[in-house]
DNA sequence: ATACGGTCATTGCAACTGCAACGAATCTGA
DNA sequence: TCAGATTCGTTGCAGTTGCAATGACCGTAT
């Protein structure tokens, strides 16, 4: 009996993610020139206030060297500041400018709509993708 | 109010693929040495018997070239025969060959077992999972 | 003090991806 | 018939990613 692809979670889940992210990086794409992973790093700056490069590597599933570069280009574009954690010099202490943060708001309106617009078509499945997913993401197992 | 990131669908599909794709993946590179790309293609064939590289980039979400230079790796790889069209000499046929026939046989095993361990880790979501992906995936909406 | 292992951010580098040509083959309509 | 438009697979190329150094810095135990 042959193996069916199209019923098989990786590749739906693949699939899925790379049209759900294509579709809302469209967004953010027109309202400011952003790429995914700065995206992701201005997010999480929005959320946690400060955070080092090592934090956001930690928790937002993003490689040492993307985030470094993403937030190089951040910083270029002045909507991040970088500056060195007293404390321990080896730390590189991330916060968004005034203008990062404007536009944080100005994208927090647009990612919130969004997730609105897909908890809408997915209907009564929505909790459970939610839940589904969060299972399948690095939780519990040691990542 | 600051945005949470850990709450956000196409951030949590991204975590979510990227995890499930990296667990299998490690399975199957195990037992022959695939690329993403090289199984979807492999997997597509043994569905489907013979294909172009056409029919896999419309069916499988995977680039042109990324078909080409998969099936091209299977080749040489012993996996897979490509051989030209009679009726229209601009498709390439691509087939599996005994080997690939054999090799998918055992993968389908393996990727069998793998579904069935993550369904029973998703306990009742797994089928509203399922549903919801199929949702988000490219199904209606023209692509 | 100071040597040593561990941690941090950055950088080099190879591999891969997506996109835009490109050449070959087919189809269309005059 | 035959010129132009289209479709096919391949290839070039720039940008990105993941991984392995690298160098700076810290903590600790001698």
């Amino acid at each position: 009996m042959p193996f069916h692809l199209d019923t098989f979670l990786p590749y739906l889940l693949s699939v899925a993610a790379h049209r759900t992210s294509a579709r809302f990086s469209a967004l953010y794409a027109a309202e400011a020139g952003l790429t995914i992973p700065e995206w992701r790093v201005l997010a999480h700056l929005d959320h946690s206030g400060a955070a080092s490069v090592r934090d956001i590597h930690n928790l937002v599933h993003l490689d040492k060297s993307v985030v470094s570069r993403a937030a190089s280009r951040l910083e270029l574009a002045g909507l991040v500041q970088k500056e060195g954690d007293p404390d321990d010099r080896r730390l590189i202490v991330l916060q968004l400018t005034e203008d990062g943060r404007a536009l944080m708001q100005r994208l927090s309106r647009v990612a919130d709509s969004f997730q609105a617009q897909i908890l809408s078509e997915l209907g009564a499945d929505g909790p459970a993708l939610a839940r589904a997913l969060r299972q399948l993401g690095p939780g519990q197992p040691g990542d």
